[in-house]
DNA sequence: AGACGGTCATACTTACCAGTCTAGCATGGG
DNA sequence: CCCATGCTAGACTGGTAAGTATGACCGTCT
């Protein structure tokens, strides 16, 4: 039916920016863009893929006349939007550095990463709009799984893979098990409003994770 | 805003079906409304709670006045229908007999049946919808989280408690990790149509979840 | 000054949808 | 036979939303 872009970067529009003097122009051009695109930011987040054009534009502080000149139509705000938050999202994700830590830091640090987003309103709510629209528009969920879900198990399986320390019989299932407990605990806290009902905290979690992890990996070494 | 009951279970109508004589007439009522039920069943599962009112009675085969003579509104007929697709999973737990597994068994099982609901649309679709209405209904995922989520996990936590052959530091984290992994691994493949970008059989991930837990518990004991 | 382009407010068209209303049809019980 | 009840089809009301159209405003470039 319709289309995500990501890799395919116009930058802005299309439009010709050869020299940059045209800095003033184009400018403004990208501030009304920009300003629609964080109303659109705020409102689909809060109210999913229904939320009104109307109110858009409004929390824009834009007429809807504006919107619709810069935006073909709702799918593709909605589009470039998606495009944009998993374009931020997938920025922050394990840098280089982490790489060094030995086994133990490294599993810990992952897993601190990944819950330090439980208070991050837009991340929850990116994750919330993304399962329900996943049935509606699958490109948009498989999207995510392509640009941050597989990257992410992906990498952490390599590390585990690589590592020397210890040796992992299965790296792949064991990075899905790690990143599903991880991903799954967001979810059920903070999407699903799970976190009244059932607390926990994340630390818990993360040093129970640890130590399975570890000592699943030393299963052929004698280490205390 | 609204409410959902559940646990105030009036069977099926709160009417009077004292004398099994009363049949004829009260069946026939009933048909009426699963037949209203099943086509909601179908149509909200697929179409999310936005799916029209007139869809649903055309889908049932039924004129829309017979959906709200049978239930009040929109909102009615939608809780009505989560409360019986909760009440119907929920029957599907664990039961008595798979405690009398050893350890190993035991976890294995509950995966196999966690991941068969994978092959289930109706549960697949009602993962979607509740995550994905968990923003504006957040009692729809309170509701799941307090009938399906919270007692599977106590009563994994209660087993690994309470098992003999094998300590484990943190039950309850334990259990949280068991079910986030294969929850999420539903979530990912089904949900979020993630099965073509990122295969992996079910098997594979069981195996390492039973290996990986199975060692965690062990990590006082020396067992082979 | 005049043309142009982006913006704004507002109104409009078209379509859909929740919920109601009406009038007719079928059946079963008195 | 008649009436009550549940059902049906379809029209209708009121509201909302996507997308378009209009006309006016304003800074920039020529």
């Amino acid at each position: 039916m319709w289309f995500f872009s990501l890799n395919s970067r116009p930058s802005q529009n299309s439009s010709n920016r050869t020299s940059e003097e045209g800095r003033d122009n184009v400018t403004r051009l990208s501030e009304k863009r920009e300003k629609i695109l964080e109303g659109a930011l705020r409102v689909f987040l809060a109210q999913g893929y229904s939320a009104s054009m109307d109110a858009i534009a409004a929390e824009a502080g834009v007429a809807k006349q504006t919107v619709y000149s810069h935006f073909k139509d709702k799918n593709s705000l909605f589009a470039a939007l998606i495009d944009r938050l998993l374009d931020h999202f997938v920025s922050a994700g394990l840098t280089a550095d982490l790489l060094a830590l030995d086994a133990r830091s490294f599993v810990r640090k992952i897993a601190q990463i990944t819950l330090s987003r439980m208070d991050d309103w837009e991340y929850v709510s990116l994750l919330r709009l993304i399962i329900g629209e996943s049935g509606r528009f699958p490109e948009l969920s498989e999207l995510y799984v392509a640009h941050m879900v597989k990257p992410g198990i992906e990498k952490l399986a390599a590390y585990l893979r690589a590592n020397q320390q210890v040796r992992f019989s299965d790296p792949e299932a064991t990075a899905r098990i790690i990143h599903g407990a991880l991903i799954n605990f967001v979810i059920l806290q903070e999407v699903m409003h799970g976190k009244h009902a059932m607390p926990m905290s994340r630390e818990r979690l993360i040093n129970s994770i640890v130590d399975m992890v570890l000592f699943a990996g030393e299963q052929g070494k004698q280490s205390s």
